[in-house]
DNA sequence: AAACCACTTATTGTATACAATTCAGGCAAT
DNA sequence: ATTGCCTGAATTGTATACAATAAGTGGTTT
């Protein structure tokens, strides 16, 4: 490799390994811009850039190590999502939160999505997609008993996604990730409110232990009302 | 500039110039890539690209006369629009088109982004927005007349975009081009069934006209019933 | 003093060169 | 004959250099 300092990053955030990585369902990238995603995403969620702050390419090539390249991959994958905003020879910024009726815009449009994707899987579902969550409620637990929220946000999220991702309808995956990164940051701040952590735990348990029923009414119920 | 045959691409596809540029409302973009990605977009969905043709960097910046570096980030985004599809270090491919369920659950998502872009924008709808859809209109006209569907395709979509276009939701565009982008061989498929052409033209005449009454609810209706 | 204009600087957009990866085809060993 | 490995071409991923553009700065003119 030209650049022998990039260790530093995946020693920094080794989450590109693991299987269960984000948008590793749709391309399994190992590649550099796909680590600074996550990181760069994790870091806006948590709120440790503040809105409207500018993203310089230099800056955070040199932060990172690395060249412009993966970095302007990076910034660009991000002004999809949402995360931030562009424009044109003026650079990125980290975007405001989206407006309320935008969001009010996307839960149904989550639900419709995550729907479809639950009743396309619902006869197929195997003791090791039971298992897959049991894990993934498990990991939850720890992080609602911590008070992680941005662990919190990442895991509800994960779980949504795990359902989207067994579809075998192509191209699912997408759209829903085009709803769903515009609300990370509503995520965490749903999950600061003075409410019971533990509540969102034991709504996934809830929603998982129906799904184990095998009755899809109701557990369309289940998961749509967890969409709010 | 550092490469002087970019006028070979606007000539061939000049929609560049113009003000009404796709995707120009929410970044007005006067850079290569863009116009990459609007005219393969395009190419795309008028068919033009089988499915499963393999999309190789070199080979498009030799024909667009230009360097790796925007055809990648073209790509790059049409695969988040979900256009393409990417297996890292394997190259991009035309996605294969949606199956049937897959379109029917986006139709309805389009309505509801569609909806609600009209009722973000009805209230300060001007002078200037019905004469750039008129302008529209006679270009739609012009297409039925001449039988080119591939050209009303486009012409379609670039309505029903300039809809999206006007509200000022940030990010509601992205989430509405990957809608789209699934729907692509619904249009061409649908034009080309032995109705009579110009009933395309005459429903987009009444969506208009309807807009001009001011009166949303049947405006909405108009405009609904028109994405099937 | 305020407006206007050249100039500088910082930043993005693009081009080119190089490294790394994947995959196919051939060759040898079993 | 089949398997395994090696090698080579084709392709993407990354780094660096350069060009173009946008914002800021200072001086000049009215």
């Amino acid at each position: 490799m030209q650049n022998g300092a990039i260790k530093a990053i995946t020693q920094h955030h080794p989450v590109g390994n693991k299987p269960g990585n984000i948008m590793s369902q749709i391309e399994s990238a190992a590649n550099q811009s796909q680590d600074i995603v996550e990181q760069l995403r994790m870091e806006i969620i948590t709120g440790r850039f503040e809105e409207g702050m500018p993203l310089r390419e230099v800056s955070l090539a040199e932060r990172f190590q690395v060249s412009r390249a993966p970095i302007r991959e990076a910034l660009k994958q991000l002004a999809h999502e949402g995360m931030v905003e562009s424009k044109p020879n003026c650079g990125m910024r980290v975007a405001p939160a989206s407006s309320e009726s935008m969001q009010e815009l996307v839960i149904p449009l989550r639900q419709t999505v995550e729907s479809f994707a639950l009743k396309s899987i619902f006869s197929d579902l195997s003791e090791e997609d039971f298992h897959e969550w049991e894990e993934l409620l498990n990991e939850m637990r720890a992080a609602c008993e911590a008070r992680d929220y941005a662990q919190l946000t990442e895991l509800d999220i994960k779980f949504h996604q795990s359902i989207v991702a067994k579809s075998p309808e192509q191209g699912l995956m997408s759209i829903w990730v085009t709803l769903v990164s515009r609300l990370r940051r509503h995520f965490l701040a749903g999950f600061q409110k003075p409410n019971d952590p533990m509540k969102v735990y034991y709504e996934h348990v809830a929603i998982v232990a129906m799904f184990r029923t095998g009755k899809l009414e109701p557990s369309l119920q289940a998961l749509i009302s967890n969409i709010d």
